[in-house]
DNA sequence: CACTCTCCCTGAAAGC
DNA sequence: TGCTTTCAGGGAGAGT
């Protein structure tokens, strides 16, 4: 579910949370993809949260004690926001009660989602975060940075959007709409691609990226309530999911690459070498 | 080093 | 209908 879009919609709903003191934390499940820290409970009781960002699909939640929370959401996690009378849903597996009756809920069925406790100016030491590549929403995004780390790569664009060491914040799934907008295959390798398509790419990824958001901000019920849904970008797909559904008479096809799913139109989307 | 694959986990959907 | 299999939006770590 949640890729930089979703990741930023999360964040934009939290921000009710600031200035608001947390009076109990909860972990009901320890072991999610990592251990969630013994020591949250005494790092974060009774303090204030200062800020809420994000840093690719890392989510901050910074206190104003110099600690801070950082969750990443894997593949099902979601935050929720729940007020006084709250029911515990299964997959609850963090809690965060406030003052004022407002509780976070992190709730995530794999349990692929990870809590980390850090210091807030140690943020970057964690090789997860200073591994990253430029921000897909970052105005440092340049085709320079991109050709540089890509010119030699005999994989996949389609792979090359998922590295997160390269672009952060692209999933599997815009990742697919983002190679339609941009008319490229993701079968063309790193290599192959021309610096006239590696800027249509870049152009593509912000261009999807920030319409999703739009469309998740579109629908503040949506995450105001954390209810779940996934807001409405999911009807403006124009491939994701839609194999054997044709574009002016082009079929969209379906396409295993490394172990995840790739949709795409042949005809629309063409290799630099097959022409 | 660069690339590829498996695995973590649960449940919905598809297959039989 | 009910049982079994496949697959899911992420990413680390092992293997080649």
């Amino acid at each position: 579910m949640p890729e930089l879009p979703e990741v930023e919609t999360t964040i934009n709903g939290l921000r009710i949370l600031k200035n608001k003191k947390v009076i109990k934390v909860k972990v009901y499940t320890k072991k999610l993809r990592y251990n969630i820290p013994d020591y949250i409970h005494k790092t974060i009781t009774g303090q204030r949260i200062k800020e809420i960002n994000r840093i690719a699909k890392y989510i901050l939640i910074k206190f104003k004690n110099n600690i801070t929370i950082i969750i990443h959401l894997g593949m099902s996690g979601r935050l929720k926001i729940l007020k006084k009378n709250f029911i515990k849903e299964k997959h609850d597996h963090l809690m965060l009660y406030f003052r004022d009756n407002y509780v976070l809920a992190l709730n995530d069925t794999r349990k692929f989602s990870f809590v980390d406790v850090v210091e807030t100016e140690n943020i970057c030491n964690k090789k997860y975060i200073s591994s990253l590549g430029i921000d897909a929403l970052s105005n440092k995004l340049s085709a320079d940075y991109i050709y540089g780390k890509i010119h030699k790569s005999v994989v996949p664009i389609k792979q090359i959007l998922l590295n997160q060491h390269i672009v952060a914040g692209i999933g599997n799934i815009y990742a697919s709409e983002i190679l339609f907008d941009a008319k490229i295959s993701p079968l063309t390798l790193g290599r192959d691609l021309l610096a006239d398509q590696i800027n249509q790419i870049i152009k593509s990824i912000k261009k999807i990226l920030k319409k999703a958001i739009r469309y998740k901000g579109s629908s503040i019920r949506d995450y105001r309530s954390f209810d779940g849904t996934l807001g409405n970008f999911q009807s403006n797909f124009k491939v994701y999911g839609k194999a054997g559904k044709k574009i002016s008479s082009y079929e969209i096809i379906k396409i295993i690459q490394y172990g995840r799913t790739t949709y795409f139109c042949p005809k629309i989307q063409k290799e630099q070498n097959s022409n």
